[in-house]
DNA sequence: TATAAATGAAACCATACGGTTTCCAAAAAA
DNA sequence: TTTTTTGGAAACCGTATGGTTTCATTTATA
């Protein structure tokens, strides 16, 4: 849980972070009130957020005795336009000729 | 390394997949020709290239002495929607107002 | 056929990850 | 002023991750 190279595609490859993001993305939420939605310890979802934060998906500021996180979710833009990289992949309509052009076995020597 | 349950999100977490997901996107290549791209070990890369298997990003046929790993994107298709989901952060011209109630403190009870 | 190329598989390693429990401190509420 | 509430921090744990080296196997090639 330490400070390595924390990255977004990192932060959010964990099912549990995606679904606190999407808690915060809703409302904004206190600690113990994310923790609520898990079964896991208020300190294994604390950890969650933690690494959040430090890829600046959330932000943290302290109220008083609680820990307020709100989502923001701009890093996710990095997310979204690396897969779209590859939309013609999945966008039939796209590309079926280039693709088709890499598929054949006569270029496996490049 | 074991097969655990393997998802796109957690494939597309190590920088070292997504380089070769960019690499086999553009042309296929058997083995070796992938691990050339790397510093890292052949079997480390092959390693790589299991896991995206696992998860159908890549798709492996062996064809007499070598593997041929071609790219199959589709499934960036999940990560490109789930990213877009929350497209309205990084959009300004969408849904400031609604977002502005939710930073309100008063809500933090919810 | 002997040799080289391409790869799979196994064993191993250090460290990161995801979780726990326990304890402490500071605010808020009774 | 006790007592909750809220959460940080530390210590710990089992397993996954990302890498290595070594060796065996299969297929081409000289």
């Amino acid at each position: 849980m330490n400070q390595t190279r924390r990255d977004v595609f990192q932060a959010i490859s964990d099912p549990t972070r995606r679904e606190i993001i999407g808690l915060l993305a809703r409302h904004s939420l206190n600690l113990n009130k994310v923790a609520d939605h898990f079964t896991m310890s208020r300190p294994a979802v604390a950890k969650h957020i933690r690494i959040l934060t430090e890829c600046g998906l959330v932000i943290v500021q302290t109220r008083g005795r609680e820990t307020y996180c709100q989502a923001d979710l701009k890093g996710l833009k990095q997310v979204s336009e690396w897969a779209n990289t590859y939309q013609e992949f999945w966008n039939d309509k796209l590309d079926a000729l280039e693709r088709l052009l890499d598929e054949d076995p006569s270029d496996e020597n490049l």
